[in-house]
DNA sequence: GACAAAAATACAAACGTTTGCACAAAAAAC
DNA sequence: GTTTTTTGTGCAAACGTTTGTATTTTTGTC
C-alpha cells in the first residue's frame, strides 16, 4: 500500500533549502522572498506534494475539520442544512465530518468522543430524540471546542443555538385551520421534551386560546411523528372524537392520517382538513397535497456555519438564540377551494 | 478555547512511568504488566485522557477514517448505502468522512484531494453524473490509497466495484411491461456514459429483441431522469408516439410522466403503463402508486464496506466486480388486476 | 545463591509539520 | 564607510504518539 509520499523535506532537499521556507513559503508567508516562494509552489507542484494535514494540525493545534452530528442524513431537512452548512464552511477552508445517531443517544456520545479524538476545530449538533442527558454536550464545551446546537436544541447548555420558529408555524398553521372552518382540531404533537414539538404544541395551544376554543387534552396524540401512528391515531381519536381538523407535528404522520382517511372514505379536506410540518418533498405528490409548514433548512445551515466560524478560538461562547422563519404553504389538505394558492403567512 | 488537553505523558508523568508503557498499556500490548495496564486504564479515564488521533496517525502510518463521496447525501439509495457502510465500519473502528459533490466533477476532484490530504485510510466512491475524467481516481491508486466504487463505476479503473444489476432490472421490467400488454414502450434514459444508465438501456433493448418488438430509437428519451424531463417527454414523445408503455431509468422522471399524464387524463395504467428504477419513496405514495426496481442499498453498503477493509494494507487492489441483486416491485401504475401483488421478479 | 531466561519497563528516535529565534546578506540611513 | 534596518533563510525544538532496541526486574532452574 501506501507509497511513499513527498514530504516538505523532500522538496526542500530537491531546492536546496531548509524544510523551515518550504513551509513558510507553501504558507504564503511574507517572510519568504518571492521568487523562491513561487519556486517552492512549482516544486511542489511537480513533485506532486500532497500536504500532511495530521502533522500540520498536531503541530499548529489547528484543525480544518469541523464535525456535524445528526439524527439522520437522509430527512429532507437535515440534508439541507448539511448543504447549508458546507456552502459557506468550504469556501472558508474547512471540511465537515459527518455523523449520523439515528436518534440514538448511545450513537451521539460515541460520535462525540470520535470527534474530540481527531481534535476538530469545533462541532455541530442536532440532538437525538433519545436524548435527556446533555453531559455529553458539556464535555465539548468544556474541552474547548466551540458547539454550536441547531433546531433540537437544549437550553441547558451554552453557546450559539439556531432554531426554526416552531412556535410562529404551529401558530399560523393551527389559525389557518381555524380560518377555515376547524372548530376541532387535533394535535398529533411529537416527543414533548424536545423543544421543536413542545414549541408546536405551544404555537398550537395559543391558536386555539386566541381563537376562543377550548383546549381539549383528548385531541392530543403524543409521540405521533411516524407514518404508524399517524394511522394509528385516525382509528383511536380522530374519528371517535369526531375531529375535523389535524395539525400534524410532522409530515410523515399527517400522511399516515390522510392514507387512513381515506381509507375510511373520509374526505380531505371537506370533512378533515390537515396540515403537517417540514414540508417534505411527499407533500406535494400525495393525493390531496399536503399543506405545511416549510423550514429554510438551507439558511439555517448558513446561519450554523456562521456561529461555529465564529466561535472557534474565543475564549467564551456567545450565547445567542438565532430564529429562522417559517413559511405556511397551504395546499388541498386543508383547502377546497380551487383557486388555492401558495401564500406565505 | 482549547484548554490544556491530557496527554499520554501527563499520565506518564502521573503514574511515574514512561509514555511508552502508557501507549502500550492503553493498545492492549501485553508486553507490559497486567496490574500496571489495568492502572494505566484507570488513571486515563479519571484524568479524562482522550487520545490524539492525529499524533498517533501520524507516527504509525495508520489512520481510521475512510472518506466516502457521493453525488448527493439525500438520495434514497445514497443515504442508505452510506447506512450500510456505517454498520460494518463503525464496529470495526472505523469512522466515515462524507463529501457530496452535488453532480459536480471539480468538486469531485476537491473532495478527493481533501481526503489524501487527511491520509484517509481508504476511499468509497460513487461518481458524478459529470464524471469523465477519471484521472484523479487513478491518482489516489497510485498513492497507494485503496479505493472502492460503487454503482456508478468506470471500469477503466482497478479494484473493487460494487454495482446493482441494473440489466437484469431493466431486463425484467421493461418484460413486465411487455407481458402487461405494451407493445410501444418509451424509455426515459439517464445520460449514457454513466455505466448504470447505459446497462439500464441494453436491458431495456433486450427485453424488447427477446420479445420480438422492434427497437425504435424514436421512443428514447436521453437525459431524462428528473421530474421536468419526465413531464416535457410527455408532450414530446409519448403522446405524439402513441407510447403505451414508459420505462424510466429513474423514478423521478416516472413521477412527472404520471402527473402530465394526468393532465391530459390519460389513464394510468390502463392507457400507459409506467415503471421506473430505484424505488423512491415517493413511488409508494404517488397515485396510482408506481411500479419501480427496489435497490439493495443497505446491503451494496455492507459489500462496499467489507472490500475497503479487505483492501486496505494491500499491495494490489482485488479488481472484482460484486453485483447486487435487485427486484421488481410491481404497483398500480403499470398492473390494472386489484389482486396485484409485489412479487420478486 | 548463581545464572539464564523471561517479563516488564525505559530510552530515544521518528512521523511531517510549524514557528520562535538566530543569523547572514542586502538595503537604507547617517 | 560604518551603522542601522530590513529582508530572507537556517536551526532546532516542539506537537503527541508509536515502536525498535536497550535495560532493568522478576522468575525459574539447578
Amino acid at each position: 500500500m501506501a507509497k511513499k509520499r513527498i514530504t516538505i523535506t523532500d522538496i526542500a532537499r530537491e531546492m536546496g533549502v531548509t524544510p523551515s521556507t518550504v513551509s513558510r513559503a507553501l504558507a504564503g508567508n511574507n517572510r519568504v522572498g518571492l521568487n523562491t516562494r513561487q519556486r517552492v509552489l512549482k516544486v511542489a507542484a511537480q513533485m506532486g506534494y500532497q500536504p500532511n494535514v495530521l502533522a500540520s494540525s498536531l503541530r499548529s493545534g489547528r484543525s480544518d475539520t469541523i464535525g456535524m452530528v445528526v439524527p439522520r442524513i437522509n430527512r429532507h431537512f437535515f440534508s439541507h442544512v448539511i448543504s447549508g452548512v458546507e456552502a459557506l464552511l468550504n469556501p472558508a477552508g474547512f471540511n465537515l465530518l459527518i455523523i449520523q445517531t439515528h436518534e440514538r443517544e448511545e450513537h451521539e456520545r460515541k460520535a462525540f468522543h470520535t470527534l474530540l479524538r481527531n481534535r476538530v476545530a469545533g462541532i455541530i449538533v442536532s440532538h437525538s430524540v433519545e436524548t435527556r442527558d446533555f453531559s455529553h454536550f458539556q464535555k465539548v464545551i468544556d474541552e474547548g471546542v466551540p458547539l454550536v446546537q441547531f433546531d433540537r436544541v437544549s437550553g441547558l447548555i451554552a453557546g450559539p443555538r439556531i432554531v426554526n420558529d416552531n412556535f410562529l408555524g404551529a401558530l399560523r398553521s393551527t389559525q389557518h385551520l381555524i380560518k377555515n372552518g376547524c372548530t376541532r382540531i387535533a394535535h398529533f404533537a411529537g416527543a414533548l421534551h424536545v423543544n421543536v414539538y413542545q414549541e408546536r404544541f405551544d404555537g398550537y395551544r395559543y391558536a386555539l386560546e386566541q381563537a376562543g376554543i377550548d383546549f381539549d387534552p383528548a385531541l392530543v396524540v403524543e409521540n405521533c411523528i411516524i407514518q404508524e401512528a399517524g394511522m394509528e391515531a385516525v382509528t383511536s381519536i380522530v374519528l371517535p372524537q369526531k375531529v375535523d381538523g389535524i395539525f400534524a407535528a410532522s409530515d410523515f404522520s399527517a400522511l399516515g392520517a390522510i392514507q387512513k382517511l381515506k381509507e375510511f372514505n373520509v374526505a380531505i379536506p371537506d370533512d378533515v382538513k390537515i396540515s403537517g410540518f417540514a414540508n417534505e418533498p411527499f407533500a406535494e405528490m400525495v393525493e390531496p397535497t399536503l399543506t405545511s409548514v416549510e423550514q429554510n433548512a438551507f439558511e439555517m445551515g448558513n446561519q450554523v456555519a456562521k456561529a461555529v466560524i465564529e466561535n472557534i478560538g474565543k475564549e467564551e461562547l456567545l450565547s445567542e438564540e438565532i430564529h429562522i422563519a417559517v413559511r405556511l404553504i397551504q395546499r388541498r389538505s386543508s383547502v377546497s377551494d380551487s383557486l388555492l394558492m401558495n401564500s406565505v403567512v
